[in-house]
DNA sequence: TATAAGTTAGTTAACGTTAACTAACTTTAG
DNA sequence: CTAAAGTTAGTTAACGTTAACTAACTTATA
């Protein structure tokens, strides 16, 4: 799993740290924590990151590498932009669905603000999925499949931030919902609501 | 300022906190931190506040307290719900545009996740927004100002949640662009996607 | 047998909080 | 009206805990 440039141990330290994150947030991960999980002593984990910094972001880097290849899909086997965009959030949610790790990574801006690396990375990831979703809208309006009496920036932000928000309320409730029906269900709204025509 | 069931050094305890909230991230306030901006000790501040939680749950309250201000005062003033959701919108940004750490707190649900009274308290203020900004949109689409084909909790979170996506934007961007501007177009471009007919 | 991976036993720095005490007021009592 | 008693708001010094991290030594492996 993960990927290959990663040794054994470190694939091992890298997902118990996912896994402690998506049970107990972000913010309880300690390298105490980690390899009292692992089985290891805290020095140990030091033969194999040099930091929790540099842990963090390898974490980040397989969060953003998963979605690079979920965007890539999209992009192969999908041409109409419209298509494209409902993929997108089908594919999204089934992501964060089988990781909810990633919805506390994705919230925990707050937490890595005042450190440089991590937050530039986090705000990286938005930006690509930003960037992404704006692509497809914009070449949807020049198609004619996406209405043109909105910006295309505020239709992705529209559907992004309303994604955003979902994925919010199931992380807060403790994934007490099933987030992959009521996402479709949004889904279905959003894209009805950004299409031309009706 | 604040509340009158405050001293003096509360309030000015309160009021410091806010802004260090607002420059550093409220993970960056410590006691020491603000008793050194304020210029007392330490200690010194547990004559004004039992534990550090009290005091936070009481910047949380005064937040809580002026969003119920600004709701009201809506109700008060304004009768068509469509009217109303424009006002809210209208009034939670100019509020954030003053009080840049209400969007530090607004998005620290992450940090506060595992102290109990806290996470409560953030969550409560959230759902009161929702079930504010719901109520209007399900007696709009009753008094026919609001589409009723899309279900009434849907159109809130496409509400809420694209808001809060330009909020976390602005607050990312370390305040870079003009929340209130960016407020009025979205806002705009949001009440023309929820109206009946157009 | 050399190196990779682990251990024990620490370090430094920060955190929230408390104990013990004090200067400067205000209130009460003789 | 003054002196004792009490209150308020601060001090210094320290507490126990936790955080990330490290130096030095040992074990296992290729």
């Amino acid at each position: 799993m993960i990927v290959d440039r990663y040794s054994k141990r470190q694939q091992q330290i890298i997902e118990a740290a996912i896994n402690l994150i998506a049970s107990d947030g972000i913010q309880k991960l300690s390298i105490r924590n980690l390899t009292r999980n692992i089985g290891i002593t805290e020095p140990a984990l030091y033969r194999h990151f040099d930091s929790k910094q540099d842990l963090l972001i390898e974490i980040l880097n397989y969060f953003e590498e998963t979605g690079k290849v979920i965007n890539d899909e999209i992009c192969t086997i999908y041409e109409r932009p419209l298509e494209c965009i409902e993929k997108f959030l089908l594919l999204k949610l089934e992501n964060l669905s089988r990781n909810p790790a990633l919805a506390s990574v994705i919230f925990s801006e707050e937490i890595f603000r005042y450190d440089g690396r991590l937050s530039k990375k986090v705000q990286d990831i938005m930006r690509k999925n930003r960037d992404f979703i704006e692509k497809l809208v914009i070449t949807g309006q020049e198609t004619g499949e996406v209405r043109s009496d909105i910006p295309g920036d505020q239709i992705s932000m529209i559907i992004l931030g309303t994604i955003r928000l979902l994925v919010k309320r199931w992380r807060l409730s403790d994934f007490s919902f099933n987030l992959e029906d009521e996402g479709r269900r949004l889904k279905d709204t959003i894209i009805g609501l950004i299409s031309e025509g009706k």
